[in-house]
DNA sequence: TGACCCATGTCAGCATCCTGACATACGTTG
DNA sequence: CAACGTATGTCAGGATGCTGACATGGGTCA
């Protein structure tokens, strides 16, 4: 049922959502029982290495839309992961911050998801990761650069 | 509003995530006018390098469940890109093949959707663009093994 | 200062996709 | 042969996320 080795194995875009696939659903795997989605985690990680974030720029970062964010960010901050101030300091942007307990769950979670990035680079050897750092890095700036 | 350059940066599964999502807005950016989805064009792409998948191959190949390509193809066979037969010649399973109208549309898809993918490899030398190749591979064979 | 443009937060409406479940068909193993 | 496990196609049901739109705040430039 299904012969495999085709040639789509060949297109590095095929093999980049491929890439991307696994390592979300081996991430949803660890998370789950953390009760913790992914775009759960990239939340709270991106406030822990950048306090003050705005809900917008928080989405960008999780890759969701603002909508999306603002109801995470509603649910994270009524169960007391994060908090944001009533009123906004300066234009509309309401700048969060992750709570004790915010930063004691993304602990946890960091610690899963670690291993899961360990495992997934576990073949390759330290020149192999910077070079792929660098490989992915040049990939982005060449589809974000003129856009029509 | 939003300093650069941040220490996530460093994460793979970042860059990971970053890259393949630069790459689908890219691939729906050019394939929009065509009235053609990601998925859509996947589905495509595999009947062409792989004649008589049926539903659910396509599923896998396409990263949807069998339902969300279940309805794709339904609407695919309405408009006459693809052909199924009415019953199956073995167990369940309905091959599905692209018809000469299907392929006509693929080739204009895939003229759009090389492009992009010129363009996302416009910095890297042939070299760089095997090693990638070579290192994505790694990472996902190195995630879907030993799941728990 | 006032006009313009851009970014943000938030609301409603809708499309999309997945989870769960069922019946069927095939291969395997006792 | 019969029971089991696996894979498939298909059917609701519901959750999740996005598109579109609006009002507001701030910066820029004439």
């Amino acid at each position: 049922m299904g012969q495999d080795g085709v040639d789509l194995g060949t297109s590095l875009g095929y093999l980049l959502k491929e890439a991307s696939s696994a390592l979300r659903a081996a991430m949803e795997e660890v998370l789950r029982p953390l009760g913790m989605s992914v775009t759960h985690y990239a939340c709270l990680e991106l406030l822990a290495q950048r306090p003050g974030l705005s809900n917008s720029e928080l989405a960008r970062g999780a890759f969701v839309t603002r909508q999306t964010m603002n109801v995470l960010l509603q649910s994270l901050e009524r169960d007391g992961y994060v908090t944001r101030p009533a009123e906004a300091p300066v234009g509309k942007a309401l700048p969060a911050r992750l709570t004790p307990l915010g930063r004691r769950s993304l602990a946890e979670a960091t610690a899963a998801v670690r291993s899961v990035e360990v495992r997934m680079l576990s073949g390759m050897t330290g020149a192999e990761r910077s070079e792929a750092s660098r490989l992915l890095r040049s990939m982005v700036r060449s589809l974000r650069e003129r856009r029509s």
